[in-house]
RNA sequence: GGGCGCGUAGCUCAGGUGGUUAGAGCGCUCGUUUGACAUGCGAGAGGUCGGAGGUUCGACUCCUCCCGCGCCCACCA
């Protein structure tokens, strides 16, 4: 018998078996190999490089490697794709943050050398996050790691964008846009997050300039400076005779509009049926420049759009005495200004949600700019039909209708951003200003030259691309596209996508407009989206809050199993996952009970062992076979629909209350003998639950099979076959759950009266004599276990009271079922139930009315 | 304003197409250091399934309304 430690070392464990894995290349994935087998393929949504690992990274990726390892061992030949994202704005950010603390700004260094700098970080710590994800035991195909800013993925970029300009579906346009002031760049409609905060509402004063005044009312006083009209709703009879008329801003000469005109400070007040006459003072003033719905209004009255807010956040020449503020101080100062002057008629307190940058929560300024945008409508309206024709299966079910929901709302994409870190736009202007988009700068020439019919220079677009716009083509850009290579062939159509829903609209959405437009294909067959992992209040993990677990810290407590289990049982289909360290514990005592089960096992092992199918003989070995084929069958249900926290449970239940607890416990006697088939089946039921865990628990599995002494190993479970149903007894199972009832009852009784052992008196299995703790003896008085067995436990009298006690409260809860069931079979039940129903109805009874008048028989002779 | 979801034991949650004596894990109580494991073993206590109606022979499960909670999108002058 080989020595094995007592308690499972899960540290030297995870480091010995990963390297092994590692050198042995199981997790590679190549075409040769994929030829003529069965294709898995499943996408790592790319950690961003600036990430360090969090929660949601291991609930991702341990989703992904039940999956991979659960196919593998299924027969399918599994490429999973890992990779990094340049994440354009964070990664920059970060990269700033080092430039200042040696107090020079990004502009200081120029382009060139900031780009530099930013890949030597990228270099030096962009992949501690992929060493991180190794501690948690995944498999993807780490020789195949790529990143969204190598040299192959930014040419797919290039190309992408290339082709939907060609095709009409990207275009240059002057729009107001979302603008993050700190990031110095434009954003998209959802790269804004908008959250309730109190504020204030400011009720000003506006002068008509016939006399008197009309008051508007506004959440940002610092934007009149830009305003160009006041508008009221046509039907209000408060403003009806004052449409038409003008108000003349206070403290505000003349200004320039967009498109260099002067704009004075008399404004008219106009009537628009968007108004709400309950809000406020009825009476709007409209900034085109700084506001949406101002912006919609000012093209329909075609009023000019007068900026005041400039790019860096401060008011600009329009504002006059204020330029050069900021545009918050400008608000106190504005404000002040209209007090001082009578013009302001009141403050409110107000709830409002401004809208605040994704990457660093600075509050966004709408303004207008020249921008690239994607055309949305047409790439949805694919990705549409694709998910009604059933080409795409989203799990769960619910978030189809919010994908559809947000496709059929989409907006046009903004993807240019005015920052240095990504994708430069492939856009080159000519002279006059003429775009030319081109895959480098020869092809562009090529065309401005064949346009100006002479030699030009261009001028490359300074501007970059949303990270999303690199990321939408992951799925087919890391296979080589838009070369027709291999891999694509062998592993596109991807099949597994998995992500959190918070991603469902910046990724997988537009991961499906990608692919259906650039490949013709769904680039997924299933989209599984997991819930947000939260604190035990049920509060999002954030940095502020500080409430979110250190996971090397977890991983040092519970061990990669542990916390893999832990946050896998923690996960329900798509909603919300309220974290609990306690689960993790729960994991990590599981797998040392995997561990102790097996320290039993081998001790009863010598020499090489040869795997026998066995041939049971006892009722406890035909049940262990029958309900281990149980588990097999609903677990391999539970995978292949991805109901993870089942498939969790499931195991849990074999192992523990299964194998452990009755299996293990019957086969004592047995493999003490030195009984082979007694020591066959336990170890073919062993066996099999190592591989219906691996996926789960790949450490302990792998380390527990390392230990045992078989002849034939493969080098890792993953590499062996998922188990088959190959037993059926279904009355032996019966037969024997019915004892173990039974002994629960005996041992229940024992524990009642305060004793460990008891005499035991009938015809049963040998099992029950053991397992309930029974012994051979005389007594003065034996009571029946209420059960199918004849079989009695010995007593002395004074035990007797308490055993009357709680046969009578038996007798009670008894009494009462069979009364309701009683009623039932008596009513119209009868009559409209469905035959098997009723059938089943009467079988319940007849059993409960047995039960009942043992329990009866048996207090007549204790009271007797 | 549009959409989605939730409310079952102290806690976290299971309970396809209506028929179970309503389950699990944790926690709690009692007992227990017997050579796999105290990260353990054995035995228990604990729920009028948010509320009110309705459909039905029968509702935790279906319908309506109400109460409470959460989220997404839009709006927020």
């Amino acid at each position: 018998m080989k020595e094995i430690e007592k308690t499972y070392d899960f540290k030297e464990w995870e480091r010995f078996l990963y390297s092994k894995w590692l050198d042995a290349k199981v997790f590679r994935a190549t075409v040769d190999e994929a030829r003529g087998k069965r294709v898995f393929t499943i996408m790592m949504p790319p950690p961003n490089v600036t990430g360090n690992i969090h929660m949601g990274h291991v609930l991702d990726n341990t989703i992904q490697d039940v999956v991979a390892r659960f196919k593998r061992m299924t027969g399918y030949y599994v490429l999973w794709q890992p990779g990094t994202d340049h994440a354009g704005i964070a990664t920059q950010n970060v990269v700033e943050r080092e430039l200042k603390k040696e107090g020079k700004t990004r502009w200081e260094v120029g382009r060139e050398e900031f780009i530099k700098r930013v890949w030597e970080w990228k270099e030096k710590y962009g992949n501690l996050i992929i060493e991180s994800l190794k501690k948690l035991g995944i498999s993807p195909d780490w020789d195949r790691l790529r990143f969204t800013l190598d040299d192959g993925y930014s040419k797919a970029v290039i190309e992408a964008f290339v082709r939907l300009y060609e095709a009409g579906l990207i275009y240059r346009g002057y729009r107001l846009i979302n603008w993050c002031p700190r990031c110095g760049t434009a954003l998209a409609d959802d790269e804004v997050e908008r959250e309730e905060e109190s504020g204030y509402i400011y009720y000003l004063r506006y002068p008509l300039t016939e006399g008197g005044y009309i008051v508007v009312a506004t959440t940002r006083p610092e934007t009149y400076l830009g305003d160009v009209a006041v508008a009221v709703n046509p039907q209000d009879e408060r403003y009806k005779g004052l449409i038409g008329k003008r108000v003349k801003l206070p403290f505000v000469g003349k200004r320039v509009d967009a498109e260099g005109k002067e704009v004075y400070p008399e404004i008219p007040i106009i009537s628009d049926e968007s108004v709400d006459m309950g809000f406020g003072t009825g009476a709007v003033k409209i900034t085109p420049a700084h506001d949406f719905n101002d912006w919609e209004i000012g093209e329909k009255h075609k009023l000019p759009k007068v900026q005041v807010i400039d790019f860096d956040g401060k008011i600009n020449e329009n504002g006059g005495e204020w330029k050069g503020l900021d545009r918050f101080e400008a608000r106190e100062r504005i404000v002040k200004a209209f007090a001082n002057a009578g013009l302001l008629e009141k403050v409110e307190k107000h709830t409002y949600s401004p809208g605040r940058c994704y990457r660093c929560s600075t509050v966004i300024e709408p303004l207008p700019s020249l921008q690239w945008f994607v055309k949305m409508k047409p790439l949805a309206q694919k990705a549409l039909e694709a998910y009604d024709k059933g080409e795409l299966i989203i799990v769960p079910e619910m978030f189809g209708k919010v994908y559809k929901n947000w496709l059929e709302n989409v907006k046009d994409w903004c993807i240019s951003r005015q920052i240095w870190w990504g994708h430069r736009i492939p856009a080159y202007y000519g002279p006059d200003g003429e775009v030319f988009v081109g895959r480098n700068y020869e092809e562009a020439l090529q065309k401005a030259e064949k346009r100006y019919g002479e030699k030009v220079e261009l001028k490359q677009d300074e501007d970059v691309l949303d990270t999303w716009f690199s990321s939408w083509l992951w799925p087919f850009a890391t296979l080589g596209w838009p070369e027709e290579t291999e891999d694509l062939k062998v592993f596109y159509p991807t099949h597994f996508l998995q992500s959190g829903w918070d991603i469902l609209f910046f990724w997988d959405a537009r991961m499906i407009m990608a692919g259906l437009f650039f490949t013709g294909k769904v680039p997924f067959k299933v989209l599984y989206l997991h819930g947000l992992l939260r604190d035990k209040y049920g509060r999002k993990f954030s940095k502020s809050l500080g409430n979110f677990p250190d996971v090397f810290e977890l991983l040092d407590k519970y061990g990669a199993d542990g916390l893999r289990f832990g946050v896998m049982s923690l996960t329900p289909e798509g909603r919300d996952i309220r974290f609990d360290e306690n689960q993790l514990l729960v994991g990590r005592n599981f797998a040392n009970k995997m561990w102790n089960i097996n320290r039993l096992i081998n001790m009863y092992l010598e020499g090489e062992v040869d795997l026998v199918k066995p041939n049971p003989t006892k009722p406890y070995q035909k049940w262990a076979l029958h309900m281990l084929g149980n588990y097999i069958d609903v677990i391999t249900k539970n995978l292949e629909n991805y109901e993870f926290d089942d498939y969790v449970k499931n195991l849990y239940h074999l192992i523990w209350s299964n194998v452990a607890d009755w299996l293990v416990e019957a086969s004592k006697p047995y493999i003490k003998e030195g009984k082979r088939e007694a020591l066959d089946v336990l170890l073919y039921v062993w066996i099999n639950s190592l591989k219906l865990a691996h996926p789960i628990m790949p450490f302990i599995t792998d380390a527990i099979y390392e230990t045992l002494p078989l002849k034939n190993k493969e080098i890792t479970l993953m590499k062996t076959e998922w188990p088959r149903r190959e037993y059926e007894y279904p009355d032996e199972y019966e037969y024997f759950e019915d004892l173990k009832e039974a002994i629960t009852v005996f041992r229940s009784i024992k524990d009642l009266v305060g004793i460990k052992s008891a005499p035991y008196r009938g015809d049963v299995d040998e099992s029950f004599v053991f397992l309930a703790g029974a012994e051979n003896g005389d007594a003065e008085i034996w009571v029946k276990i209420p059960s199918r067995f004849e079989v009695y436990i010995g007593l002395t009298r004074e035990q007797k009271n308490k055993v009357v006690q709680k046969l009578n409260r038996e007798r009670e809860e008894l009494l009462s079922v069979v009364s309701k069931v009683e009623k039932k079979l008596s009513s119209d039940f009868v009559h409209k139930a469905p035959k098997h129903v009723i059938e089943n109805e009467r079988e319940k009874y007849k059993t409960l009315k047995a039960k009942l008048s043992d329990i009866e028989r048996q207090l007549e002779m204790l009271n007797g």
